[in-house]
DNA sequence: TCACGCTCCCTTTTT
DNA sequence: GGGAGCGTGA
């Protein structure tokens, strides 16, 4: 079948493999049973399982044969375009290579084999804001006081269940106490719902998946034939159900490398547990373990500073962190007045970083709290400094895209009640609270959905006949809607397509005229971002969301660009519910990064800025008194650390509001582990601004110089003019979108083909 | 039925 | 500081 075979693809190889250390060149040799890689930070950890991966396919392993999973789409993204890189170079190709998030891996499974996962085949995926409400409602139902149980604590418990593969029969056969046994009856409730929505959550794809390998043998023998080399990435944040399934997955070829940093384990708080990486060899007792500790990535102070700082943790396998490249300067330990300051002083620091060549898409500022980009973000802006912060769910948590979506989401499926309940009165049209309670009255009390219901509204008792008119114009226009999804197409015709579904659903449902009626500055926006939307749809290249060669052991037909529109919405709503933050860090954008320091892991700039650190900021208030938790906060800033390359600050402020209030700080226990000849140390006077004492210069005014606005560019720049732009020169202008950040225009250049650029930034000219 | 305004409550990190 | 939920007036 996959016997090696050493050829003439794999001698193309070579030149490529010459460049690695011994170490990890035995990564990428090793052949046969498990292995660990216990890489740390900078270490060439993704190059290594990309020039594997490409040395086993030159080897003649069937690509179809190799499954790499990852935590963020970028990480699987950023792989396969790597492995492609290197076999092009081999004239092989990666095609067929299954390169994917967990998640959107459990989610594909279970598209293409409904059945044997106990799930509907049309099933969505639940985003937190749906889960909550059907938590809400759960609670609801199970005659629980909403005070004592509110919907976090009761969806963390649940999510917890489900990691542990617990369902609502299991977790309410082991609850003893009053507490478990109201989760135990919301538990139940939060499923029936679930169920009868044909949703599921995020826990459910890993769980569900775990579940079907574990209990079904004849379905994972079909699997486990179906991949036989099996990579993961961040081994240190699986959780149990990501474990079983991939120790399931390989109970038969055994061909198994995981690659992780114990010191990188971040998410023990959602279940990640430790113990999968450091007792992986006393689950395979024949592994191989190779260590990787030498840091290609930053300069050695940066490395002496966080090997000094993770060396506090008492739970712990010590290793020798090494960097390769230079000393470089010493770490800025920076104290600010206040969080006004601190943020005007980072980005005084990073606008002279930029003056002296370092573009800003190698520049990040991070932080503990998303609350905390709020103040950064007003100085950029004021600043006129070009960023992006890296919330890959904010766009879609505004009011009027959620509702835009939810639109979408009831015409890919009419049972999505959530969505259902969310688009039924917005805006309003004469179904109030009074008529819909009625209608999910009626519904509870038949057998019947909420929408076979609404197909005969005139029938429901206490529906006025104004009210189940309303009711039939709007399950009329929704069918209207669904009718034209049946059509197949390919990918690039169906984005078209999927566009103009998205424009008709704003304009017919009456959304775009709710809110162009408003006139304020904000539904303006709220229009900008509806259009946004529909040019989202047009860019989604399409997915394949059902995984071929499931059924049988052979090879699979892998030209599948042409499936139905219906198809092709379904995999743009789960590639929106499954975006990570990271998955937003573009730096062919050319700006600014600001994000958490949990989503920075995996990435790395030239300059890094961790910001506030702050006893009960970094470490967290919720975390002091426990030592574990504090070890994993540790963890925190050390990821946040060694994200940079050639410099890094670390700030705080003296004093901050919390809760409305201003309170003084105490400098992070943090730094004080960090050698002192490591660092340079300012801290700002009180009777010297802070931007005088850097600059040498007064404040910048509040509000000045703005360049023009984003309409008045948009006007400037119509779609199809010629533009000059300073580094890619002459293009031709695509398309204009109004984003949050600015506006941006798709551009196709003559030389460096298509970009997307920031009028507001990009120094573009017109031509003609 | 709907919009607006008031009050009260919470307050980490994410796929 | 902000969001959600509730009450009131149109």
């Amino acid at each position: 079948m996959d016997l090696p075979k050493p050829n003439a693809a794999a001698a193309a190889l070579q030149p490529y493999l010459s460049g690695l250390t011994p170490s990890q060149r035995s990564v990428v040799d090793h052949r046969g049973g498990p292995l660990l890689v216990n890489a740390g930070p900078g270490s060439g950890k993704t190059t290594v399982v990309t020039h594997r991966i490409a040395s086993l396919i030159a080897e003649g392993v069937a690509p179809w044969r190799i499954l790499g999973l990852t935590f963020t789409n970028k990480a699987a993204q950023e792989m396969r375009g790597r492995v492609e890189a290197l076999l092009d170079h081999a004239g092989l190709t990666a095609d067929g290579v299954l390169l994917c998030t967990f998640h959107s891996f459990g989610a594909r499974l279970m598209r293409t084999l409904p059945d044997d996962f106990g799930v509907p085949a049309r099933f969505v995926i639940l985003d937190a804001a749906d889960q909550k409400s059907a938590i809400k409602q759960a609670i609801r139902a199970a005659n629980l006081d909403p005070k004592s149980f509110t919907p976090a604590s009761i969806s963390s418990a649940i999510s917890a269940a489900k990691n542990q593969l617990k369902n609502a029969e299991a977790y309410e056969s082991e609850a003893v106490d009053f507490l478990t046994r109201a989760v135990a009856k919301t538990y139940h409730e939060y499923e029936s719902r679930l169920k009868m929505q044909e949703a599921v959550d995020f826990d459910d794809l890993l769980m569900r998946p775990a579940v079907a390998l574990r209990d079904q043998p004849e379905l994972r023998a079909r699997l486990t034939q179906r991949w036989t080399h099996l990579l993961i990435d961040e081994y240190q944040d699986t959780n149990f159900a990501q474990f079983l399934v991939a120790d399931l997955l390989v109970s038969e070829a055994r061909n198994v490398t995981v690659v992780g940093d114990p010191d990188q384990s971040i998410y023990g708080w959602r279940g990640a547990n430790i113990g999968n990486i450091l007792e992986f060899e006393t689950r395979y007792p024949d592994a191989k373990v190779i260590p990787l500790g030498e840091n290609f990535r930053s300069t050695k102070t940066i490395v002496s500073a966080a090997d000094a700082l993770i060396r506090n943790n008492e739970q712990r396998k010590p290793k020798n962190l090494v960097a390769a490249n230079d000393t470089g300067d010493r770490l800025r330990i920076r104290r600010s007045e206040d969080e006004r300051g601190e943020a005007q002083d980072v980005v005084d620091h990073l606008k002279q970083v930029e003056r002296s060549g370092t573009p800003w898409a190698e520049m990040a500022v991070l932080y503990r709290m998303n609350a905390l980009s709020r103040v950064f973000e007003e100085v950029l802006r004021r600043d006129g400094v070009p960023y992006i912060v890296a919330k890959g769910t904010s766009f879609f948590e505004r009011k009027e895209v959620r509702d835009a979506v939810g639109y979408l989401r009831l015409l890919a499926n009419p049972r999505d009640e959530v969505a259902l309940e969310r688009v039924v009165n917005m805006p309003p049209r004469g179904i109030g609270a009074t008529s819909w309670s009625r209608v999910i009255g009626e519904a509870r009390a038949s057998t019947q959905s909420v929408w076979e219901v609404m197909q005969s509204p005139s029938r429901i008792e206490g529906v006025s006949t104004r009210a189940a008119k309303a009711i039939e114009s709007f399950v009329e226009m929704v069918q209207g809607w669904r009718s034209s999804l049946g059509h197949t197409g390919a990918f690039e015709a169906l984005s078209r397509d999927l566009s103009d579904v998205v424009q008709r659903v704003i304009d017919e449902s009456g959304l775009a005229a709710h809110y162009a009626r408003g006139g304020t500055e904000e539904d303006h926006d709220r229009v900008e971002n509806l259009d946004e939307l529909v040019s989202a749809a047009a860019d989604f290249p399409g997915v394949v969301s059902e995984l071929p060669g499931l059924a049988e052991d052979a090879e699979p037909t892998l030209e599948h660009d042409v499936q139905t529109l219906e198809a092709h919405l379904f995999g743009w709503l789960e590639s929106i519910s499954l975006v990570a933050d990271s998955d937003l860090v573009d730096p062919t954008r050319g700006v600014l990064t600001l994000m958490s320091l949990h989503a920075s892991k995996g990435l790395e700039f030239e300059e890094v800025v961790v910001a506030g650190c702050e006893e009960s900021l970094l470490p967290h208030q919720r975390s002091i008194g426990d030592d574990e938790a504090i070890e994993e906060e540790r963890r925190l800033l050390f990821v946040g650390m060694t994200r940079a390359k050639k410099n890094l600050t670390l700030t705080s402020a003296k004093s901050r509001p919390v809760r409305g209030f201003r309170e003084s700080t105490i400098q992070s226990q943090f730094l004080s582990e960090i050698p002192e000849e490591l660092v340079e140390r300012w801290e700002a006077n009180e009777n010297a601004s802070a931007d005088a004492f850097l600059q040498g210069s007064s404040p910048s005014p509040h509000g000045g110089r703005r360049g023009p606005s984003g309409r008045r560019l948009a006007s400037l720049f119509p779609v199809g003019c010629l533009v000059e732009h300073e580094q890619f020169g002459v293009g031709r202008v695509e398309a204009i979108m109004p984003r949050p950040t600015g506006t941006t225009a798709r551009i196709d250049f003559r030389y460096d083909g298509v970009k997307t650029i920031i009028l507001e930034y990009a120094k573009l000219e017109r031509l003609e």
